[in-house]
DNA sequence: AAACCATTCAACCGCCGAACG
DNA sequence: ACGTTCGGCGGTTGAATGGTT
């Protein structure tokens, strides 16, 4: 069983805590959050150095107030992902879900309730998702993100997303983010400032499937998908509604 | 000025799946 | 197959802050 060590601090993070943490993660590196605590020298959990660092302390994080198209994505893909805000939050560059999570129960919640037999408001810019269907297709070996992973095409079926339970679903890269950020909401992304050239490389096609066939370990920031492309594609459904 | 209420958001909690021995 | 550890997630809490009476 997982123990939490005995006398660890909890509470608000000092300024003293923070560089502490920071300084940890700039040598170190993010991840082995279980040897962060001790290498940083802090007295706290392992799981208290990771949600301050994505939530408070990593660089890029947008802490300023929620843009109206910002609202827009998050009402529109909470539509269609229910409360997973780790997904929505990959969705909004240097939004962390915590970030997302709130502003939905603090602002959103209340003003769809209180609005839910009108329409959103018009006064918005608002943005109209040009909906493209996935076809069938496998993804390119050579990709980088595909390294080491077996492309099946035969092993998918459709799951039930009229309930959009929480699971540990896993998060897309950057690259696949924005390859579905394509898909799903078309070129207009770029108003929302994602540089498409990260990498300079974008999946062309859809996904028919993918799966970690466990050949090689994921790197750091690169994680599997494959549950997030099955629902996605099954959300198309969902998408259509509108 | 003080008391009360409402809102915000940082942080904690408990759970889950993956990885590993 | 089973138990343990870890990373990650969503739900919830409670202190801080702001607004109202």
């Amino acid at each position: 069983m997982e123990t939490v060590p005995l006398g660890v601090r909890k509470g608000a993070w000092t300024e003293e805590e923070d560089k502490l943490l920071k300084k940890c993660i700039e040598k170190y590196g993010e991840g082995k959050w279980y040897q962060i605590p001790l290498r940083a020298g802090l007295n706290r959990c392992r799981k208290s150095c990771r949600l301050r660092w994505l939530n408070y302390l990593r660089p890029n994080i947008n802490r300023g107030i929620f843009t109206a198209d910002e609202v827009d994505l998050i009402i529109r893909l909470h539509k269609l992902l229910g409360n997973r805000w780790s997904l929505i939050a990959g969705r909004l560059p240097g939004r962390t879900s915590n970030d997302v999570k709130n502003y939905w129960n603090t602002h959103l919640q209340k003003k769809l309730i209180s609005t839910r037999e009108e329409p959103i408001p018009k006064t918005q810019k608002t943005i109209v998702p040009k909906v493209t269907r996935p076809q069938p297709r496998i993804f390119m070996k050579h990709q980088p993100l595909l390294e080491g992973k077996t492309v099946i095409a035969d092993s998918i079926q459709p799951r039930d997303v009229n309930l959009p339970k929480p699971s540990p679903t896993p998060t897309p890269t950057n690259n696949e983010i924005l390859w579905w950020d394509y898909k799903i909401l078309g070129p207009e992304i770029d108003d929302m400032g994602i540089n498409w050239s990260i990498d300079g490389s974008i999946f062309e096609e859809p996904i028919l499937g993918i799966q970690s066939a466990g050949d090689r370990p994921l790197q750091q920031n690169q994680r599997d998908w494959s549950d997030t492309v099955i629902e996605d594609v099954d959300l198309w459904n969902l998408l259509g509604d509108d």
